[in-house]
DNA sequence: CTGAAAGCGCTAACAT
DNA sequence: ATGTTAGCGCTTTCAG
């Protein structure tokens, strides 16, 4: 029944207990649905919060039980389209589980990051999904390790903090790119990634993102083993969102123009192919673009562009799973989960001009 | 100090204060930074604060203020680049406020819309954006109502319920669309959105969604006043999101097919490209192709795709700011926020093929 | 400035 | 099956 009146507070079990004539206990395990009781009485209590517009206090019974049934989850930007349909696989399972979620963005940024952290544990998420803004600083994955709550994370790894997480091979995606890129004829091809990273990459460098890292990896070994000289001059890192496209105009202009482009996810993608299309030059006859995920528009473009795929709502379901069940006490030793990289042939590669 | 030991539960602020030897309230009082204390205590309870590990309790917190410093909101679809954006918005000016948002997606589904407004509620969020399910169903806002809590909707408002809202001028953006085309010579306009319908659409009748209302409003006004009969026959609801392509493929196809399509969000505007691409209508040759929503995209195509953009960001933005001013007790009355639409011009309107 | 005690709304023993 | 009584961890009077 709907309540009226100005100013009453919300209703209470005991409230609930007083008009039902029961105790405060039995009112409890009628409403709560645990415990024994009659009938009659659950129709009384029932009858009773319908009246009181009873709405249940979900943090005090977080305070008695111990859990909130809440994640948190946090990401570098939720308007990043890989993070959008992760979370939306995560908020899948967790909705499934009666979970709900915490949303942080960090902007890849570790003080952010560690705001978020902090402020979701004291509000005693029973768990967090993070796509940690560095694999190389531990720092906020050992707070939530400290305070004991069960940690999954997802797109990157970082070194030495054991935990679960689910990743994909982003090193066979990037062999997979680099080889169709090579055996169409390309020798100077860029790799370009918006990881931030202090000063020109040298090779056998741990970068930032395991993701990117594992990338570069695979990018790096192909191109040696066909004999590339010098392949580490091509990955070009630590590339400003808005500036992409200028770096891409940089490494088509000048005297030695790279013939083909890698770009590390859809939004460098995006960037590329409009420098490129600024600059009249035609992909794929002047330039071939490929690159990670497969974003929805990769296929509306002239040429459509050709990329590896990773199941990113998978990746963000996987994880929850994991996380739930690890809640649930599964206490076997930390793993990490690789889901594969699908190559999806578009228009974008064609030898190179000459 | 990083804590070490198994087993231990999470320090309080009773471990704290018998550590620092001074009473319970004295050592909240330093924690929480509020009331009274010596400088010599407040630095002893924090060193033994770090040395125990503390971290506070947010929902013990919230027990005795009865705040929690959460906004709950609810979107259709997480993934779906308009939410993405409005939820972004949100998120950095609650952060910057301190308050954290606990997300849920309602497919646009009333029975889920429910789900999670009951949940948040229990969760005691301080208050609720809400992009409604149904312009046309008040009772899940309502149900916040009756919970007394501030509730600010974006994006629809829902007639019937006094509350702040910020929406955009879908209206005029609408008519913006149509008179391009028509100038540009275009009789047969199809106008397509996915919002779920029953049955055919017929003049004069109200939308569960008041944004795409207001847009067929816009739409048919314009039509009606060049002249153009029965206007309402080119207004396409309920498309499955799977099923646009489909259905634009029809509407080319045909006795009569229509020479232009107006797509009510970039999602839809994806598919019609598609749809036109594989049949091998050329844009904007045999077909014009307008819609609402700015996606980084459409400047890619080719041609590019005109629109009409919203400031997405802002509206998510506004909404929260607005939502913070009511938990701070502003009483005014209800408002909605008009935002404006801003046409972006592109090629892919010109004049029909015959 | 500091302390004692009550209370937020619920669950969890422990009786009865 | 139902009731009594303690808490959960914090804030908040109210004293001193």
């Amino acid at each position: 029944m709907t309540e009226t009146g100005i100013g009453r507070r919300e209703a209470t079990v005991s409230d609930v207990a007083r008009l039902a004539r029961v105790s405060k206990a039995t009112a409890a395990r009628a409403l709560g649905d645990y415990g024994a009781v009659s009938d009659g009485v659950r129709d009384r209590v029932q009858k009773a919060a319908d009246e009181l517009g009873y709405r249940p206090n979900a943090l005090a019974r977080t305070m008695s039980t111990g859990r909130s049934h809440t994640l948190g989850i946090v990401i570098g930007d939720i308007e990043n389209p890989f993070f959008a349909k992760a979370t939306r696989g995560a908020a899948d399972v967790a909705a499934e589980a009666g979970y709900d979620l915490i949303l942080s963005n960090s902007d890849e940024e570790l003080a952010a990051e560690a705001k978020a952290v902090a402020v979701q544990l004291a509000k005693r998420v029973d768990g967090l999904l993070i796509a940690p803004a560095s694999s190389l600083a531990p720092g906020n994955l050992q707070s939530v390790l400290d305070a004991r709550r069960p940690l999954v994370l997802f797109d990157r790894t970082v070194p030495g903090v054991e935990v679960d997480a689910v990743i994909t091979d982003n090193r066979a995606g990037a062999r997979q790119l680099t080889e169709l890129l090579l055996k169409a004829g390309h020798r100077r091809i860029a790799f370009i990634s918006t990881l931030a990273h202090e000063g020109g990459f040298r090779a056998g460098e741990v970068l930032s993102s395991s993701a990117v890292g594992d990338r570069v990896l695979g990018f790096l070994e192909t191109l040696t083993e066909a004999g590339v000289p010098h392949p580490e001059s091509f990955v070009h890192l630590n590339a400003r969102r808005d500036g992409v496209e200028v770096l891409a105009a940089r490494l088509l202009g000048g005297a030695d123009p790279v013939t083909a482009i890698i770009a590390s996810d859809s939004l460098i993608a995006l960037a590329a192919f409009r420098a490129a299309r600024e600059r009249s030059v035609s992909i794929p006859d002047q330039l071939s673009l490929v690159g990670f995920d497969d974003a929805d528009w990769m296929s509306l473009t002239t040429p459509g562009i050709t990329v590896v795929e990773q199941p990113i709502h998978e990746i963000g379901a996987q994880a929850t799973r994991m996380l739930l069940r690890r809640i649930a006490g599964d206490a076997r030793p930390p793993e990490t989960t690789l889901l594969a990289q699908r190559l999806v042939e578009r228009g974008s590669v064609a030898a190179p001009a000459r």
